[in-house]
DNA sequence: TTTCAATTTAAACGATTGTTTAAAACAGAT
DNA sequence: ATCTGTTTTAAACAATCGTTTAAATTGAAA
């Protein structure tokens, strides 16, 4: 870089969110990155040492202090690239044109694909889930970047099922119940395998398979709270 | 020593599932015991300390070594007694008289009631959890002999509230339905609290209102389903 | 009191952690 | 080739971890 403007003292320490500097250091750097999230996500923020990420991605341990500052840094900044990735990996459907039933299992599936994706990318997924549990510093701008945009098209498009105006905590309670479902299939994941056998899971606990039946009790739920106002006194159908 | 000969190597070490071996050892053990499992709890297996656990119980480092072996040792023992707290804590609800609606509500209160309660015992719940999520060679029995009678019940209850005979796999969605829900508010506790704000969370969140909803949700999903089966060539009753 | 095994204690051990240091290696401009 | 700023490296740092050791304390039996 020949425009070094007034770096005298700060020879050092290009870290605190600086995009790339160089093509040089995109090796160290993004091999650090590669190497640290899959570490973070198995042993957690605490649990992992910038030993073995650093030897898993065959760089220097003072590598990390050097690109990162500290540990910490390199934690928010697998978050950052955690992020962008899920963000283009599974969009939130775009759902103005649709019908609010379609919208909604198509939410679900969003979901669950993004609770049960069994790929390479099944690391970020187990990051989230530690972050849900054991939040560190940047969990709320998770929540307010990642959850909250799903969560409120969720609350819309519900209170469209629900043809009526319902209070608001109602409709985000459908929203929890939505949500709720979807994650246990995660969350519990280790529980189910011990309740129910093996071959009984391959066969009827496919993403295709549960988004149907979680979106039809979903819109059960919505039809019962949509005529709930006249529960009183039921009216012929 | 004189004796060494005997006495050498089995000098010490009384731990090794030991009914407490006398009235002295009851106060340091009893107390190591009941400051590890909320240390253990909020820190997690790994990340708590023997030093911290023997500082709040106001005892020597040393005397986990004595009494339970090592750190893993004094662990199992936490567990132990947890599973045997729980089991007095929360009985399973007698269900066998009541209307299979009512039931319901009693089994999903209990739920949630596990999992919301804020006294003393909120560490069982949160050490519970963390075995859901990074589960130790315990939890396979923890499942069994826990987790195991509820869903049963579960299951036959909402067996009894679809009125026709749907296939196996169909009964347990609606089983994780409902324990999905349930854990949601406290696997989700974290994100809910950026989602909701503070005064909206106290007025709707309590147990028995979320309690009311959750049935309600199984209830409609359970009218649909059971109606569902003459869906195409309709039936008299 | 003396005896003796059970228990508690202070202190240290070796290993591992995140972080820092100063020198070496590198790459491009002059 | 020389200079200059960037990047990488080996080594050490201080702190903390679980565990161990050997001495001190305890409490009841003899």
């Amino acid at each position: 870089m020949a425009n070094s403007v007034s770096n005298s003292i700060q020879s050092q320490r290009n870290h605190e969110r600086e995009t790339r500097p160089n093509e040089r250091s995109h090796g160290t750097r993004s091999r650090i990155l590669a190497a640290a999230g899959p570490i973070f996500a198995v042993q957690g923020y605490a649990g992992a040492t910038v030993r073995e990420i650093c030897s898993t991605a065959g760089v220097n341990v003072a590598s990390v202090g050097y690109h990162f500052g500290d540990k910490l840094g390199l934690y928010r900044e697998v978050i950052h690239d955690l992020r962008l990735a899920r963000a283009k990996r599974f969009p939130t459907p775009n759902t103005d044109l649709q019908k609010p039933d379609e919208t909604l299992q198509a939410l679900v599936k969003t979901l669950l694909a993004r609770m049960l994706i069994t790929e390479e990318s099944a690391w970020e997924t187990e990051l989230l889930m530690r972050e849900m549990q054991n939040p560190t510093p940047v969990f709320e701008s998770i929540v307010e970047g990642f959850f909250r945009p799903l969560f409120d098209q969720l609350t819309e498009t519900l209170r469209l099922l629900v043809r009526s105006e319902l209070p608001t905590h109602t409709v985000q309670h459908l929203a929890f119940s939505t949500v709720g479902q979807c994650l246990y299939y995660r969350v519990g994941a280790q529980a189910i395998q011990v309740l129910i056998p093996e071959q009984q899971r391959d066969a009827h606990f496919e993403i295709e398979a549960l988004a149907q039946h979680i979106t039809a009790v979903m819109l059960a739920a919505c039809e019962n709270f949509a005529t709930s106002q006249q529960q009183i006194e039921p009216s012929g159908k």
